[in-house]
DNA sequence: TTGTAAGCGTTATCAC
DNA sequence: GTGATAACGCTTACAA
């Protein structure tokens, strides 16, 4: 039995007042003198009546959702496997709340685009958006921005100024690629976190190279292979890698998650981390922590990340300046025992 | 520059029609003769001039959002390292979508239940609730179904008859551990996956002293712990069940990561599974493939669970009659190597 | 300090 | 078949 809806006007009646007064007491607006005992009479009579604005008359007059959108630009099969989003979702939904806002979360797959943004755009439905891993191929996207809808991007396109919280993941690659080298490595694989269409792969694989071009050592293309996000992925990837035929001494894992897969593939090798085979992952979830060997990797900010995002994109809804469109978090690597001690011996 | 709205007078404008002629055609009303010349040169208006419809005046109006509240009733930091909803979530939107729908993610703190449940609903901000994890003392809950607003559970409460997807996770357990007792073992731990006030957590535990007590081993207290979800809390209540020196052969992990967690303090013992400890997990986790050893472990079908709720809830939302308001779906156990073979010997 | 009234963009109920 | 017109519940000039 669901009770009539109770409005401001049920508000205004009970504390004797109009729907105005009403909706400026709970809505504390400013610079308007409300006496003590109006406002005491609005508030409990709010409270009595157990009184909840509806949201849809209030986004209608307002223009304001009081939603943020999270747009998660993968396919869908792959972010079942992604336990970085339940990291950024958590810091997300709390900050977001912060603001008295809520989390619609969406995912838009690359054929529908356009015309997804669109819709979540157009329709009004939510106040501003929060992309997570961006791609290359986005051509939506610029038209969103062009048309200067709030948008926050959690990662980055090159050559693009696009608003955005991210990491330098060239520079964490780097480092981590640099450990590598420093241990005596120099056939070093590497399986990227996903295709290099996502923007933060191709980095990741640029940081990659660039340790190796600091080290001298030349690039391998049949080193290489790329990781979907999945821990299945680095499974196949590895395995791949040691059918090939290749040699190699160290592996660089872009992401924690492919990283683990990859670790089977290595086991099923009859081999095993760190003695065969140095590696170094990236993002530091949980689980890196707790595989075995504990999972040398690039610690990535989750909540910060998340936290900034939604505090970038709330700055941009309330319209104020901001100085910097870009925000890049600080990484580091976290030194675990996947890479074992400095190689023995110089190796092929 | 954003440009002005759209709105379906414009709409109605460029087709030469008025609004609600716009409204009927685009909304496909049913039981409405529309000529085909008009009910095309409405939609071509529309295409033409990009109109997407109002979300917030459309909700307003119709008094539907349009949009389904998945509601998470954790602490917000449990959420970060669950796998097992990602899971959920990409079957929760993908299912969403195909009713023209989408989601908004909320996590709803215990202590705040009752405010936050009474404003999402009040609020109109959603048509409907998935519940994710119900907890025992969850009264506002109650209050949420007594109102009539359209709630589906995943997960049930014992005692209550809310509508609601889940497995039979005693039934499960069961399964599970009677597992471990046919391979010989009668010393087993049990570590759940989260506390007993989640409903799911105390059934697996129930489902461990069943088949305990069909197997005649007494229930050992000491050999219970209590996880929360995460990896960090496998790993201290295993750590501290070899710290008690209790003694045991086997144990039922109630959650993959918990179990993940759980196995990285085995190897810290200098003991091995499944050579020390057998071991079997809960949820069959793409990481419990990839774990080492590969987890024996229960399957949930996650997918399938989230696409139950969303049919269910769609169903209770269009007033469709419903002959079972629970839905149980299938588990099975999922062999791999973490149990290893007949214990050899008695054993205390 | 508080009330009146207009309007947000839809859908839905009527007449025509 | 199609078009006025009235809600939906709120915010916000503007008036009192």
């Amino acid at each position: 039995m669901v009770a009539r809806r109770v409005t401001s006007l049920d508000v205004a009646k009970a504390a004797g007042v109009s729907r105005t007064t009403v909706s400026l007491v709970l809505n504390e607006v400013q610079g308007i003198q409300i006496s003590e005992s109006t406002r005491h009479r609005v508030i409990d009579a709010a409270h009595e009546l157990e009184y909840v604005p509806n949201a849809a008359a209030r986004a209608l007059v307002s223009s304001r959702a009081q939603l943020i959108g999270l747009v998660l630009t993968r396919s869908t099969h792959h972010i079942a496997s992604d336990s970085f989003l339940t990291q950024i979702l958590d810091g997300l939904i709390e900050n977001v709340h912060a603001h008295g806002m809520r989390l619609l979360i969406d995912i838009i797959e690359p054929e529908h685009q356009k015309e997804a943004y669109l819709e979540l755009v157009r329709s009004k439905h939510i106040d501003g958006i929060i992309l997570s891993g961006p791609r290359m191929d986005d051509e939506a996207l610029q038209a969103l921005t062009d048309d200067g809808f709030p948008t926050v991007l959690m990662g980055q396109v090159p050559g693009k100024n696009y608003y955005c919280v991210d990491v330098d993941n060239l520079a964490a690659s780097q480092m981590a690629v640099s450990h590598l080298v420093g241990l005596g490595h120099k056939r070093i694989a590497c399986i990227t976190n996903a295709p290099l269409t996502y923007t933060a792969a191709a980095e990741r694989l640029a940081g990659y190279r660039k340790a190796l071009e600091d080290a001298h050592i030349p690039y391998d293309e049949s080193l290489v292979r790329y990781g979907d996000f999945s821990l299945s992925s680095g499974y196949k990837q590895m395995y791949n890698l040691y059918e090939s035929g290749t040699c190699f001494t160290a592996a660089f894992v872009a992401s924690d998650e492919v990283a683990m897969g990859a670790t089977a593939a290595v086991r099923e090798h009859g081999l095993s981390v760190p003695k065969d085979l140095a590696m170094v992952g990236f993002d530091d979830l949980p689980l890196a922590y707790y595989m075995d060997p504990p999972l040398t990797t690039v610690h990535l900010p989750a909540i910060d990340l998340a936290r900034q995002a939604i505090d970038m994109l709330i700055r941009i809804l309330k319209g104020k300046h901001l100085t910097k469109k870009q925000r890049i978090l600080d990484t580091y690597l976290v030194v675990r025992q996947s890479c074992g001690t400095q190689l023995k011996g110089g190796m092929a």
